[in-house]
DNA sequence: CGCATATTTAACCAAATGGTTGACCAAACC
DNA sequence: GGTTTGGTCAACCATTTGGTTAAATATGCG
């Protein structure tokens, strides 16, 4: 099951993908966003709200975003729903892990320090 | 301990340690760099070897990957070593697995992957 | 219909990225 | 001392990135 998995990690495909999730991840107002996904699914327009920036840019993030796979965009009515999509991590992570047999982290932690981390909490 | 830690991560610091690492990673010549320097220790030159790139170019990707603490560069003599720094990192998978709650991946699984994904197998 | 709301698109801009070549510096060798 | 070897630096170039504003496209509402 795993070795399935291997032979599709050095297709050329997927070391694409790691290309556009990484260079996803490297920005700071995407990271963010990600983290306020992780608490709920939002609009477009409330994404944008805690970020001074505008709303083109924060739309054009959403679409890095979306082509990384991290997030996937629902449209409902005129609104667009965001909502995470954690699975497009566990390629990256696991080449990751590869390079240091990382222990496993605490998520109780882990939720708490997303508290900080939500840019409604920034300002 | 992990609370210690959390105290950090949303410095502004952590966040720039964060940019720097991923965007280090979302390069694919860097991440083949790093899986050969997981093999082993190597100068420079032999680091470049296996790309189709001057030297001076991978000499920028190996600025960029020491920048980032993914490597560390020592000289001794005319020659410069590279070596793996993989606690770089543990606070970027430790971001990621918040996330997904990733299962542990298979290492020996990965090491074979790498003899593929190694530039010298690739060409 | 006519207007407000939600979001994207287009055109533009400055700065960063990934590569090149050629000059340069430092260590080793004959 | 002169030349090769190992590596970096500087200047340059094309492309990408992250942002802007203004116009365009839906959708919903009265």
């Amino acid at each position: 099951m795993v070795d399935q998995t291997l032979t599709l990690w050095f297709s050329e495909d997927m070391s694409n993908d790691l290309d556009t999730v990484f260079a996803a991840l490297a920005d700071p107002t995407r990271r963010a966003i990600l983290a306020m996904l992780l608490e709920d699914d939002m609009a477009v327009t409330d994404v944008a709200e805690p970020f001074e920036m505008s709303l083109a840019a924060i739309s054009k993030h959403l679409g890095i975003l979306t082509k990384a796979g991290l997030i996937s965009q629902e449209k409902r009515g005129r609104v667009k729903w965001c909502k995470l999509e954690p699975d497009a991590l566990r390629a990256a992570s696991v080449w990751m892990q590869g390079f240091g047999q990382f222990e496993p982290v605490n998520l109780d932690a882990f939720e708490r320090f997303l508290e900080v981390e939500l840019p409604s909490g920034e300002d």
